[in-house]
DNA sequence: TTGTATGCGTTATCAC
DNA sequence: GTGATAACGCATACAA
């Protein structure tokens, strides 16, 4: 059954008349007698036409293909995010192009390779942690493929980015503990070199600070976010004499293994120790003893956004002055 | 900045030589002298030349992209999947569009469009849970894409498929619950007119069989797998006279809801009830009462295992005879 | 309202 | 070894 796709040659031959107008009857272009129009369309229809796309892609530098590249799909965060993404651009008939990094900044280089090869219209990116090479950013404004960045953007000027600010969630956790009587609150961070780690521990700092607590640094301690450096990170504040009867920590994957840990310890949370996280899983709602709340930052929101300004992009020839998106990050409690 | 990429023409004029040779020695061509190819590499790099894909895709009717259709990607066992898909994809330095069904045959069908306009290569898709029309794949046979389908496959035979066995999971289900002294196992399954639900319960009797157990039908209740459906369900089954001491249930989004439910009942885990579900959230293993256990169907490896198949059928021009892969799925104690 | 001619960037088939 | 030419399928400026 090997049917070679007809081609609009093929209607024009059938109805004896031109390509062009075949080609233009299809388009609905205003020009073509009405009779025309329906007597090409039904051929079309009768030899089963269908255009050919990467002949229209080739002619018109136009392809409906938006990429994006996040670090992981596994992860939830991301899942949502490109979940939404792939929503909006369905809606506009556009296709979705995806690539993970896995955090390699070598592999994020290739995936752009890849889709600037692809020549698709825009792409939405979430930088992997260790990113710091930025010059490909350059590369693809010569190009003239915007790309908007999301979460885990870069720090600086000029261009396209949407991510949640860390620092309100953190006033609201902070708050919340303070308000029921916590005074040592510690911190569990990222590994120190990241972005989102500063951010966090700034917020933080700030966020003692408006309700009047003194910082202490040794309630800072940093995990490499594996299962042993989240169980170390946690070692280290109970093993302290003044021992913190409250956490903020980095994410839920961690939030997760500290409370385990806790719960090995012996600590009963809500009572002994009382911990908020970073993520919201929904999954929370499920536990027997989920954590006394967490700081939802919106992956959905934010991908929609940042697709929503791409599409602004791709749709205005015109430079579009690069936008900055910050969405506020909220406490929710369990 | 606006600065059009440089085509091999250009290479050609600056040269003074023919385009085909510029093509020729950009691809190692043989019969191309050495110096003309590295004088043409040189220029080349110093245009920062890049073959326009779009237009190699449109002449070789190739595209190097994989369209994946699933459900929905914020289903955890969907995103671990397509995660390993693009692995696999990224490796043969192919690229992978996307869709979401959301369960909806309609979408689904708008997808398949999309992707064969985009003419790719070749498409890997999980039936969404209501599917019945399946003329598509004549259609993409037709066109000549070769389609592989992983987990929720289709009925029928000729088609390229890998899924995951329930009955084995099933079978060391009921065995494991009933070395323990249990006689009542129910079953919460899934809608009635589902696939998966229909050979749960098939599975289900058997096993129930070879374990020596009656199966009585009062203990096998549906869930339309809202929470409201779970609790129901759940419902049905805690006002039995002779209630059940141990519940498979139809995946661990069910089992989290009727944990919960029955938690709220004052029932006790692994004392007045056990629970094993299907799926295996790696979440378990940081609940404090987790579920007894989780039948693990293994996302990864059937995406895997499909992805490897489907470029089998890329690359070999030949007719493929259509390969049917089972996974068994395998109990996870917790 | 329709047809003719041309070109998008690349590669394959000839010829030289 | 290298060059000229055609072709992939479509859209469009220009003619008629």
């Amino acid at each position: 059954m090997k049917k070679k796709p007809a081609t609009i040659k093929e209607i024009a031959k059938k109805l004896k008349i031109s390509p062009s107008t075949v080609s233009r009857a299809l388009n609905d272009h205003p020009s073509i007698g009405l009779v025309t129009t329906m007597r090409v369309k039904k051929v079309a229809e009768e030899l089963n036409y269908e255009p050919n796309q990467t002949a229209i892609f080739f002619k018109q530098r136009k392809t409906f293909t938006i990429g994006v590249i996040l670090p992981s799909l596994s992860e939830p965060f991301f899942s949502s995010a490109i979940s939404e993404i792939e929503n909006v651009a369905g809606a506009q008939n556009y296709t979705v192009l995806m690539g993970q990094s896995h955090d390699d900044a070598a592999r994020e280089l290739q995936i752009i390779q890849t889709f600037k090869k692809h020549r698709v219209d825009g792409i939405l990116m979430s930088l992997g942690k260790n990113t710091e090479d930025l010059s490909f950013i350059d590369l693809l404004e010569e190009s003239e493929i915007p790309i908007v960045f999301f979460d885990c953007v870069p720090n600086i000027d000029g261009v396209n980015k949407v991510y949640s600010d860390l620092s309100s969630g953190m006033r609201e956790a902070i708050h919340a503990f303070a308000s029921i009587g916590h005074q040592n609150i510690a911190l569990i961070n990222g590994p120190e070199n990241l972005l989102a780690s500063t951010e966090r521990v700034e917020a933080y700092k700030k966020a003692l600070e408006a309700n009047d607590l003194a910082f202490d640094d040794k309630y800072v301690v940093n995990t490499d976010l594996t299962e042993e450096g989240n169980v170390d990170a946690m070692e280290k504040l109970l093993v302290l004499s003044e021992r913190p009867s409250a956490v903020v920590s980095f994410n839920d994957f961690v939030t997760l293994d500290v409370i385990k840990y806790a719960r090995q310890k012996g600590l009963v949370q809500k009572k002994d120790i009382y911990f908020i996280s970073y993520a919201n899983y929904p999954l929370w709602n499920y536990m027997e003893n989920p954590p006394m709340g967490s700081i939802e930052q919106y992956p959905d929101k934010q991908a929609r956004k940042a697709a929503e300004i791409l599409f602004a992009n791709i749709g205005n020839k015109e430079e579009v002055k690069p936008e900055t998106v910050v969405f506020e990050s909220k406490l929710v409690l369990k």
